[in-house]
DNA sequence: TCCATAATGTAATCTTCCAGACATTTGCCT
DNA sequence: AGGCAAATGTCTGGAAGATTACATTATGGA
């Protein structure tokens, strides 16, 4: 990928914004891009090869596997998101990986030791990303806290809520959204039974609320499922 | 209380390593000490007044209220260890408070803009907050995705396995847990009801594993409880 | 010391939703 | 086109644990 592409890339970063040209230019010689294709799963966590991961294109899910093997979908990160060794620190027993959602994905990366010289010189950008770090955690927290005192049923509805208002797309009244999820990883992402969210989608699609396919989900009214 | 007493608070936490002694009595000006009682509560999250708290005696928790008035204890807070506003970003609906656990806590406490003004001065000393925050993440991260995949049992196993790993004592192949929960709190922070957790206490008790009481809960068996 | 209040103990229902055990459908691959 | 695996649909019992409803016991303050 030529340089001037990677510039455009990481000027177009919120995130580096606070930096002026030379010095996004200087970012790009230690950039490495990539894309990769549904499916394609993205490790990290080995100290030494760990890295932060700028989401350019498409979506990925961020699974945890704890040491049962159980899988659990920590987050979906979209466009434009930082996601990966944001912790720096290598620890423990917890092991993380990304898979990629869409049918592409573009992304860029930097080693963590070369993002913290970077930090180490531009005060503001560290600033601005421990403001973004921060957030990420009152997001996690906010979300978790979230499905414990909610049923099933209405961690489906706010897992909605929230899918439609990061990429929902308004037609006629409908909310129409694009739909790289199976109702198996919704599921795991509302801790609940594959089997309970089909029933769910069914009886909404019976009284004509939503519109289920492997391709999109239209909403007819959000607030009717309740 | 007198400027030496601060240095010495603010010298001795690791955050803080990174700074010269300078910059550490620089800090103390900034710094407003504070002591407080069982069952007291700190609020934050008004953003003018938004505050960095940290914690040098005692035990607190952090308690996130939800639009439905739901109490959610999201964690504990133990000595030596920064809350409060980490995120800096002002948002949004939820709710965040801290309480006393302990029956008195001592705490310092900067105003966000100063932590801040602090942060841009200090590049390293924002690379370590910044991985602090990361490994706050990882950790709320963690407990949550316990919570998900255990029993009410195994979760509260857990949790006193993690407390006692955390300020455990042991006594002669015992462990000792200074006790300041009562069980409606335990049952908050493993997120099940309190009738169950009493319940389960009371098995362990009949079984001679464990000793519980309001001052103390003592193991004799860590392993033998599953 | 006594009392009000909070904490703990115990039991009987009742709801939710998970765990199988299939059938059916969809969509991709060759 | 055809076949195969993955995704979805549907039904069942059963278990975990919440909820309700009290009784009992501690504890701190007046």
């Amino acid at each position: 990928m030529s340089e001037d592409v990677k510039f455009w890339h990481l000027r177009n970063h919120q995130l580096f914004w606070v930096l002026n040209n030379s010095q996004v230019r200087q970012l790009c010689i230690i950039t490495n891009f990539k894309r990769a294709k549904k499916g394609e799963m993205i490790n990290f966590g080995e100290k030494e090869s760990s890295r932060i991961y700028l989401l350019k294109k498409g979506n990925l899910k961020l699974v945890q596997v704890d040491e049962q093997g159980n899988e659990f979908i920590v987050d979906i990160i979209q466009q434009g998101e930082l996601f990966g060794s944001l912790n720096v620190e290598g620890d423990d027993s917890s092991y993380e990986y990304a898979q990629v959602l869409t049918d592409r994905v573009v992304l860029c990366s930097f080693g963590v030791s070369d993002f913290e010289r970077l930090l180490s010189e531009n005060p503001t950008l560290a600033i601005s990303y421990t403001k973004l770090v921060g957030f990420r955690l009152k997001r996690v927290k906010n979300s978790y806290s979230n499905l414990f005192f909610k049923s099933a049923k209405e961690r489906l509805i706010a897992f909605l809520k929230d899918w439609a208002n990061r990429e929902g797309k308004i037609n006629e009244n409908q909310v129409c959204l694009d739909n790289f999820l199976t109702q198996k990883e919704i599921s795991q992402i509302i801790c609940s039974s594959r089997q309970t969210t089909t029933q769910l989608f069914n009886d909404w699609e019976q009284q004509g609320l939503i519109s289920y396919s492997r391709k999109e989900i239209r909403i007819n009214n959000l607030k009717a499922l309740g």
